[in-house]
DNA sequence: TTTGTAAATGCAATACTTTGCATATTATAC
DNA sequence: GTATAATATGCAAAGTATTGCATTTACAAA
C-alpha cells in the first residue's frame, strides 16, 4: 500500500475518532479537508486499508458497516437487537477463545473486533 | 409478524438453499415465482425476519451481507481474508464461549452464525 | 361475518456503494 | 534525475439498498 493524501487523512480521522465510523461518515469528514475528493476514492481507500490489514470493518447491526483502525486496542461488542444498546467488553475471554480457534484450525485469526448480538436484560424483561 | 406470500416464499427459498444468500439473490429467486414483487418488499421482508429472529444476517466479507434461517443448525465460519476460502466449524467450542459471555453479561445471545476472519495456512506460506 | 387496526405491499424517488476507464501520481530500478 | 511499472485518483455511469407515502391485505375482536 502506497502513501497517499487520502489514506493519510483517513488514518487521522479514524485515529482521532474513538467511535467507529461508516464509509459515508468518513467520506464527509475527508471532504472537510480535501474538498475535491471523490466518494469512490474514499470507498476504495477504505477497501484497500482493510485488505492490507490496516483497518477492519464490522457490521454492528446499524445502517451500514463501520470502520476502525486495527492499531486500536482489540475490543468487542455485544449489541442488543431490540434497543440497539452496545456493550463493550474487554479482550480477555475473547482472546482466549480466538487463540483456541487459531490453534485448532491453523488459521491466523485477524478478527480483532468481534460483534455479538443478543437481547439485553432490560429488553428481555419487556418481552 | 404476519404470514404473507413473500415471507413464505423467502422461507422456502432459504430452506431449500443450503448456502447463504444475499438480499439480491433472494429477490431474484422470489421474482421467479412472484414476478410482480418489488425489491423494496423483499428487502423489507428480510429486515423483518431478522428483527423477529426468524432469520439472521452475516457479513462474510463478500460483496453483500447474506441471510439464513435461524432454524438451521448453528454453525460458524472462518473466512480467509486473502483467498476467500471458507471453513465451517462445528458448534461445540463456540457454544461454550457464547454460553460464557451470556452468563457474564446477562444478555441472551442470539448470534448463531459467527464469522471469524483470518488467514489460512496456505496464504500464510505464500506471504 | 363484518369491521377496525396494524402490518405488508407497490411505486417512485432517493440514498448509498461500486465499477470502468482514462489520467495522474508514487515508488523503484536504471 | 529519468524511465518504467504499479498504484491511486477523478469522473461518469451503473448497481444495490432504503425511504415516504398511499393503498391493500391479514388478523383479531366484536
Amino acid at each position: 500500500m502506497r502513501a497517499s493524501s487520502i489514506t493519510n487523512e483517513i488514518f487521522k480521522i479514524l485515529n482521532e475518532q474513538d467511535d467507529h465510523l461508516t464509509a459515508k461518515e468518513i467520506y464527509e469528514k475527508v471532504k472537510v479537508t480535501l474538498s475535491a475528493v471523490d466518494q469512490s476514492t474514499v470507498y476504495r481507500a477504505l477497501e484497500r486499508m482493510v485488505h492490507h490489514g490496516k483497518a477492519s470493518v464490522s457490521d454492528m447491526g446499524g445502517p451500514a458497516v463501520v470502520y476502525q483502525l486495527v492499531s486500536q486496542k482489540p475490543h468487542h461488542h455485544l449489541v442488543c437487537e431490540k434497543c440497539g444498546k452496545q456493550l463493550t467488553f474487554k479482550d480477555g475471554q475473547v482472546a482466549d477463545f480466538l487463540e483456541a480457534v487459531q490453534k485448532k484450525t491453523n488459521f491466523k485469526i485477524t478478527t480483532n473486533h468481534l460483534i455479538l448480538f443478543g437481547i439485553c436484560p432490560e429488553c428481555q424483561k419487556k418481552k
